[in-house]
DNA sequence: GTCTATAAGATGATAGAC
DNA sequence: GTCTATCATCTTATAGAC
């Protein structure tokens, strides 16, 4: 490694920061399996050679994308998360969020990054960094908004947060062989959003019946499994 | 390991049949980026040509393993799905479906089809494919279940459907670089499913009263969002 | 149908001139 | 830092013997 690490913070227009663009453009465009040294240095318009000589292999050039796109798209929306106080006010800056992210491309390429995860190491490890800063962001919103609603002690948080972002990367894998069927998965996320809203807004004796009545159920649930085993 | 059982309607030891076993297990085992015609023919311990002579590309046989994977899951299932009386039940057969297919790989095999969707024409086929069988299943479920319960006009089958599929696909690619995010998932995807019974279940009083509330809910946030604009 | 052999090209990566 | 040129290897796919 004769060059420093992945430095996002470069000049916009150095030939590391143009490779990083150009990475992920690429990657987002042809997929992982169309994705080479020499498509991504032509679409830079340096020379392929330079890639190793900055990130010392093609999948450290990945990785080093998919880091600066993750802390950009986050930085660009933290202060749309923070400002969202309901979970249907959450849903929509989701929403909004997903129509960006799909149009830059982040989703795309984070989907990318996780199939290619199953045989190169070095993606695996974007990948998995991408989504631990992810779903920590995204866990954060929802401790907040969930806080002390009904729901709090019903759904855990941070499986909501996991669940929430791999129904982000499901959504827009599922986007390329099916929009129809993508914008459809969205429209209903966003309409049992705005149920669960409406739950989680009931007074406080429809919030007890909710709980007992749960609670009870999942104490049938698990007797019934018992007893069937 | 168990094989994928993918029944291509030819003797079950078949060079054909082989490729079609080869590719489905190398595909899960290296994902895309690691499968060649060379990797699958060795697997089936047969000559690479013969990739070429029985199917015409590589793709072209990823296609037909997709295929009769999908087939023999939704036939193995068929039962269990019919059997399912209740979204909790129906959250219990999808847990252990997810179980199996995640031993089998299918899940995986889906997820790689899809991002290798982007730059293939024949794998982006063969996903298309695969998510027009499952989700038409499984909205043939959802038909039946929510059927006449209070949720029936709030969450649109169709959608749900993909959603809920968009949703396994994302767990899994999740499961590769994060096991234990997927299982939190995992775990809340299912209590979600017990609440939204319990809500199933309500009394016709509380139901009119749920719709009433969502319908207000939902004229008020298009009137903010028709003001806002 | 199955094999060997090989074509024709793309790939990651390196050496060395400037 | 950037380039040219190149290597060794891998890929899909085909030709032709059996």
């Amino acid at each position: 490694m004769p060059s420093p690490a992945p430095d996002a913070s470069a000049p916009a227009d150095s030939t590391p920061a143009r490779l990083v663009r150009a990475a992920h453009e690429v990657v987002c465009e042809v997929g992982l399996a169309g994705t080479s040294a020499r498509a991504i240095a032509q679409r830079a318009g340096v020379n392929q050679a330079l890639i190793f000589y900055h990130f010392g292999t093609v999948s450290e050039l990945l990785e080093a994308a998919s880091d600066a796109a993750i802390t950009a798209s986050i930085d660009h929306y933290r202060a749309a998360f923070d400002g969202a106080d309901s979970l249907d006010e959450l849903v929509a800056v989701a929403r909004s969020l997903q129509a960006r992210e799909r149009t830059i491309g982040n989703v795309t390429y984070m989907a990318q990054m996780l199939s290619g995860a199953q045989s190169d190491p070095v993606l695996a490890r974007a990948a998995r960094s991408a989504i631990v800063t992810w779903s920590t962001e995204v866990r954060r919103v929802l401790d907040r908004i969930l806080g002390n609603g009904p729901l709090a002690g019903l759904v855990d948080p941070r499986g909501l947060a996991h669940l929430v972002s791999a129904g982000f990367i499901g959504i827009e894998l599922y986007d390329i062989a099916d929009p129809d069927g993508a914008a459809a998965a969205v429209d209903t996320l966003e309409s049992i959003g705005r149920l669960v809203d409406v739950l989680d807004d009931l007074g406080p004796v429809a919030r007890r019946a909710l709980k007992a009545r749960t609670d009870r159920s999942t104490r049938t649930k698990l007797r019934q499994r018992t007893v069937t085993r």
